[in-house]
DNA sequence: TCTATTATTGGACTCAGTACAATATTATCC
DNA sequence: GGATAATATTGTACTGAGTCCAATAATAGA
């Protein structure tokens, strides 16, 4: 379902999903994502209108292309990790292991858009349909590691802090510009600001069963 | 531009406004957000499709209303409180205040639609727009009071990850039913998972400054 | 070469959201 | 009360995302 090779610059990408997003990722920067329509995109493209979705939910998903696969090895790495471990240190390493070949280019287009529009508002709500497919990742797998439901308030708490904060390392990273140090580092800093409070709240917890 | 009082049920909600925000209510619950549109909202509100625009920015916007309130309640709590406090701990007795006079009705649209269908898709989006919204008014305020900047790594951090936990207070807040308490109690515990952590990120924060 | 599967296309459609001008309603001042 | 200014409401026309479904092209497998 997800394309085969991940933006090797300088081979040629001729599969139709790749030939579109490299039509959007031109148009985007050409004249902003607002003002850049899904026809105009196919149009570069060399396909029809109708190809686009073949590929792609929504306009909104070629802005996401990268964090999405991101979020694909997680749910693969969260997967494998038998139940009984401590949570919030495997949870993290999992994290780091999928960050960790992601270095100081790769950024997603999405984030990108971010400098070019003041708003950012189209851009910003369909990463946030992100954040929560991360959340939802997280709460199952707490959920599993303590044993509780994955609505309890416990639970979802701690999965959309974390879920936060690794968006806010992405959003800052992203940010950083050229000067940009590799993204695990922005990583381990914002899991540093989370994960005291919770680890002693997920263990409390463990305790109380 | 907010309307005037909050569901005093009985008495006869007359402005335009209000007759739109019942219609919506009642046809969300008839036949789910999804299968909704803006014209029968209208037209069983007895005014015209524009009207809806004048009050509503857009067909989501209706869901959230009651949310909506709340942070406008705590842009203003927040900007009420002077420099040098704790940060942490006025954020949550702001956030306390705000939620304190929600009792066990008064659920937002929108998470009522949670039960009704299935995906919940887009009404989750458009909720996802208030996190963010929350975050950033969160991220200012920590700023202000850690003296950095909003988009600093630490304060995004923790934004998000307060404005994720006080999330999914309101979800199982309005998932739990009739048999709910007060939404003041969902919301002391959420803060119990995250703050402790928090805390100490933040004081090692400023003393490094 | 024939066939089954998959990729692509065309066309018609619904609906959200925008823009702007025209008209109606309400408030204000004299 | 009546003229006037401000505000609320409506009509019309439009753009563009996303859906549906049937038709055709391309490709793989036997």
């Amino acid at each position: 379902m997800a394309p085969a090779s991940h933006n090797a610059v300088g081979r040629p990408r001729t599969s139709s999903r790749a030939v579109i997003e490299d039509a959007a990722a031109e148009l985007f920067l050409e004249n902003t994502y607002a003002f850049t329509t899904i026809e105009q995109i196919t149009q570069r493209a060399g396909v029809s209108r109708n190809t686009f979705f073949n590929y792609f939910g929504a306009k909104s998903d070629v802005l996401w292309v990268e964090l999405d696969a991101a979020i694909d090895r997680l749910t693969v790495e969260l997967r494998e990790i038998p139940n009984g471990q401590p949570a919030l240190a495997e949870m993290r390493a999992a994290t780091m292991r999928v960050v960790s070949d992601i270095g100081v280019d790769r950024v997603p287009l999405a984030l990108t858009q971010v400098d070019v529009m003041g708003t950012a508002e189209e851009t910003r709500v369909s990463g946030l349909a992100r954040l929560a497919r991360r959340s939802d990742l997280i709460a199952d797998f707490l959920a599993r590691q303590l044993q509780r439901r994955s609505d309890d308030l416990l639970v979802l708490s701690a999965a959309n802090a974390l879920s936060g904060a690794i968006s806010a390392a992405w959003t800052v990273w992203a940010r950083d510009g050229i000067g940009r140090r590799p993204l695990s580092e922005y990583m381990s800093e914002a899991f540093d600001v989370v994960s005291t409070g919770l680890s002693s709240a997920l263990v409390a917890a463990s305790l109380v069963e």
